[in-house]
DNA sequence: CGCAATAGTCAACACTTGTTGGCCCACGCT
DNA sequence: AGCGTGGGCCAACAAGTGTTGACTATTGCG
């Protein structure tokens, strides 16, 4: 329908990236109503119509803008021991690697499709982490679940509410708290 | 100001707080942005203009409609060992008692006000409760938080964006893994 | 060069938002 | 009864929203 069959030759990508760019920031500041299209596209220093040629609509756009990988490392080679403490700190390297997931989170809370967004998130990349590492395959959904708690708990405080201290605690505090939690949430025996 | 000098005789008690009711609940359904005022007026079966009347602007009304008390139990009398689960077994309850929590959180997520205001709980109800029955007093700001991580991530995951996983575990499941967390996040010596 | 396709702009649309002021009606007192 | 106070509704405003279509400018190719 809108999509121009497979590539633009002339440097409209630039402006698409621009696009793209202007709306992660956005929606990551100021969540899903507030980032206005017009707001993106001044940003963008181009029309706000421009966002929607290449894009459809808002909802397009934030499908494009804000698509995740996890990029969850290869835990099975890991000792058993030290899952916990690679997922924090892999974790809080994702968060402050850019702010996707800032603006995800933002989203999600406020809107239906971004919270769907997150729920596949969870299933196909954190869910199979948990049936890799923990003992029994049947509790890999409940244990995924406890992680996610604290993990998004911590992002939450930290990246989005900024709890003052929550963001004064060094990242190596932090993985040390939160390293046994997420640890005994995966791999410990039914308490 | 726009204050009646303490007391309608009349029975506009009643749409009072059939207004502030109805914003609870789209506050909590919607966040502050998609919350609008003809929805809760509507909702109050009354015009918009009363709402405006009775709490001056939408800000107003949100003040009006969100405050927080934790009720945070006297924890001093508790053996040490059972203030994890007393905190968890706590906040579930105040989760599911009413809509208030859940409004604040999504509202907290993508409004400042909202933010603000959660600190403001953080710092006059969670951090004395830190206070009391943390070894060091200096660290209870960052215990404190880090209990924070795991109560509001639990309630973000099982309450806001309802992940069914987090959803569907029971209860007494929740406390038996999370109150040893908190347990250790207010009372264990330094990792 | 001339032509077609593309990148980009402008102005407007239909609608929703918070907010305001004027109006009517019902009640409670004297 | 009459009157005034205040609860409530209606209609409108100005601003801002996503979205659309027509228009211009620029680019690449023959």
């Amino acid at each position: 329908m809108t999509d121009n069959g497979g590539g633009g030759r002339r440097r409209s990508e630039a402006t698409r990236t621009a696009i793209l760019a202007a709306a992660r920031e956005r929606f990551a500041a100021d969540g899903y109503e507030k980032a206005t299209i017009r707001a993106i596209a001044k940003d963008a220093a181009i029309d706000p119509s421009m966002v929607m040629r290449y894009y459809g609509n808002k909802e397009g756009l934030f499908a494009a803008a804000v698509s995740v990988d996890l990029k969850l490392p290869d835990l099975s080679r890991l000792p058993r021991q030290e899952i916990g403490e690679a997922m924090v700190l892999h974790f809080l390297h994702m968060w402050e690697e850019n702010e996707v997931l800032t603006a995800l989170l933002r989203v999600g809370v406020t809107n239906q499709a971004g919270a769907e967004r997150m729920q596949g998130i969870f299933g196909e990349q954190l869910l199979p982490v948990a049936r890799l590492v923990c003992p029994d395959p049947e509790q890999s959904p409940a244990r995924a679940a406890l992680v996610a708690t604290q993990l998004l708990g911590l992002a939450l405080t930290r990246y989005v509410l900024r709890l003052p201290p929550a963001v004064a605690l060094p990242v190596e505090e932090v993985v040390a708290w939160l390293a046994p939690t997420v640890q005994r949430y995966l791999t410990a025996p039914n308490p």
